[in-house]
DNA sequence: CTGTTAGCGCTTTCAG
DNA sequence: CTGAAAGCGCTAACAG
């Protein structure tokens, strides 16, 4: 059955044409004749004529095909994040290879290699946070395979890249907090090594400074990002003299162990103590203890604006120019927990 | 600098050789000297040659890619899905395409398109709530394309599926309920024409008059799967003089609408009321009501195994046979909700 | 063990 | 306006 398929040829053939005339018509090609042109696209309409396109991907070397390489899907971050690249790829006529790294260097080095070998257009990615070695990024230099990063960077010069301001993120979060009332301010990080951990403290530092006040270093602990390490932060946060009432917890599900344990020790969430966190779930709202506020880095928003980034990049004719690599900052925004079920179904 | 990227043929000259010697050498043909095999691989890797995946798909008729069709990512139950076939996939070689219909027959029709003419091995998938005609999916058939369907599988003959038993998923519901001490036991069911309500109505009849119960129709109530839905089929259960204190819903999703309606109605959940509904997701444990137990469905698991048989059926050669099709169903298991937390990253 | 030849399906000069 | 010919990079008979 499948040797049925009709090829460019078939249709000459039965038209008496050559192949060529058989594919300018169907590229509506100006030199063709309407006549011809009709006939060959009648008769490759009822013959059920697709062109492969494995055949011209490969004479044009363009496969119309972007790979994205983030860590995993089961986070929600990605996978919204991932909606939006598809979305916007498929709107430009683009398809979209997926590849999980799982947080491993050679998973994600493995993963690469294949992409390049079946010659993607280009690139999106956020890289394991366990990469240390970056030759497989910059490997794609050679096949002119561009790749822009997001959320998760790099440091390599000269690329492209999409990605939240954490540490003005942060700062909001702070002046939200004092807004509030809260004087005593703590931040439960995550883990030092971290791009995104360093960007925290950062904005907590400077929210800090800004508002005349002075930075105490047992405000600030770090969690491995586990149930357990948020706990123990939270542990030793009570501990100490001055325990925080108002805190910024590395991310929403930092923010709901730590209110846990914060209920368990007889604390009125809300008001005794308080959280604001990042990622900004769309569970904040069936929670117990919801943060009263999250950052949120608008995941598919990110992944839109990246592809769309790459095909600016793929559509400028000016490759391999002198280009320093494009970024963009998205703004991040504080929202009050107020989510909605919009109709999600798992059946 | 791309052309700088070396063939086979470049090998070829200047080692003096042909190209189908190179071609045979690098891919360890065993009638190849040992001498000329080891001289081509070096200068292979000296030369960084990487062979162009495009001419060799084009030649081979083969991709080694795969298709995966679903409504949308930023459902976990999908996320969670095509994790497990990405992952499967890439332990055998395979790359995945990705494509959300976003529940749009339209849309569907357009990606499952555009997967064809990108002339992928296999495709797997969960169609779209709203598709009526499945031309597109039977079409594949004239071009030797195997398709596995997956959660939401379409009314067609033969055709080779993975999917829950949700018949016999509500019928532990309802007698894990029953095992509970509650007599009265009601069903928040999604929209009619999903073939998923219906199952869940099936198990649900099943177990009542396998228990020598009789069947109450005020205690089923369709939702259209928002929070107001629910909650009008929350309300219309409280309006009837006998009110159900044992409740399967639909999804969490709903079990956590339905919850947040009747707290506000001060019964105490667990307790005046329970809840029992299906996917357990992820979040359970951090919520303020979570329903006493889920229908797990192991979605990744479910993608794994779509994947697994579609590997499979690509590896028969006896294709085009007189396949009545696979059918796999995987068996939910009820569990009672504890999560855990396993140090998610959202920076 | 290796070279020659042909060809996958399509596009694209170059002629006419 | 259309045909002939070449070729994208690689593999696979078919000869030697």
């Amino acid at each position: 059955m499948s040797d049925k398929v009709p090829t460019i040829k078939v249709i000459a053939k039965k038209l008496g044409l050559s192949a060529s005339t058989v594919s300018r018509a169907l590229n509506d090609h100006p030199s063709i004749g309407l006549k011809t042109k009709t006939l060959v696209k009648q008769l490759a309409k009822d013959l059920g004529y697709e062109p492969n396109q494995t055949a011209i991907f490969f004479q044009k070397r363009k496969t119309f095909t972007i790979g994205v390489v983030l860590p995993k899907l089961s986070e929600t971050f990605f996978s919204e994040a991932i909606s939006g690249i598809e979305d916007f790829a498929s709107m430009n006529k683009y398809i979209v290879f997926l590849g999980q790294s799982h947080d491993d260097e050679e998973r994600e080095k493995k993963i690469i290699e294949s992409m390049k070998n079946h010659r993607v257009d280009g690139i999106i990615s956020s890289i394991s946070k366990n990469t240390t070695n970056y030759a497989h990024f910059e490997m794609l230099k050679k096949y002119d395979i561009p790749i822009v990063f997001f959320d998760c960077i790099p440091p390599i010069e000269n690329i492209n890249s999409v990605e939240c301001d954490m540490v003005e993120g942060t700062i909001k979060a702070v002046s939200f907090l004092l807004k509030k009332g809260y004087r005593n301010i703590g931040l439960i990080n995550g883990p030092h090594k971290l791009l995104a951990s360093q960007q925290r403290l950062e904005g907590y530092r400077i929210a800090i400074n800004k508002n005349r006040l002075k930075f105490d270093p047992n405000l600030v602990i770090n969690t491995d990002l586990s149930t357990k390490g948020t706990h123990d932060a939270m542990a030793e946060f009570f501990s100490h003299k001055r325990t925080p009432t108002g805190i910024i917890t590395f991310n929403d599900y930092v923010a709901l162990d730590a209110a846990q344990f914060a209920f368990q020790r007889n604390k009125t969430i809300g008001k005794d103590i308080s959280f604001v966190s990042y990622a900004n779930l769309p569970i904040n709202s069936y929670m117990a203890y919801p943060p009263l506020a999250s950052i949120e880095q608008f995941p598919y928003d990110q992944g839109k604006r990246a592809m769309e980034m790459l095909l600016g990049i793929l559509e400028s004719e000016n490759k391999s120019d002198t280009n320093k690599g494009f970024r963009i900052k998205i703004e991040t925004e504080l929202v009050l927990n107020s989510h909605q079920n919009s109709g999600r179904i798992f059946s």
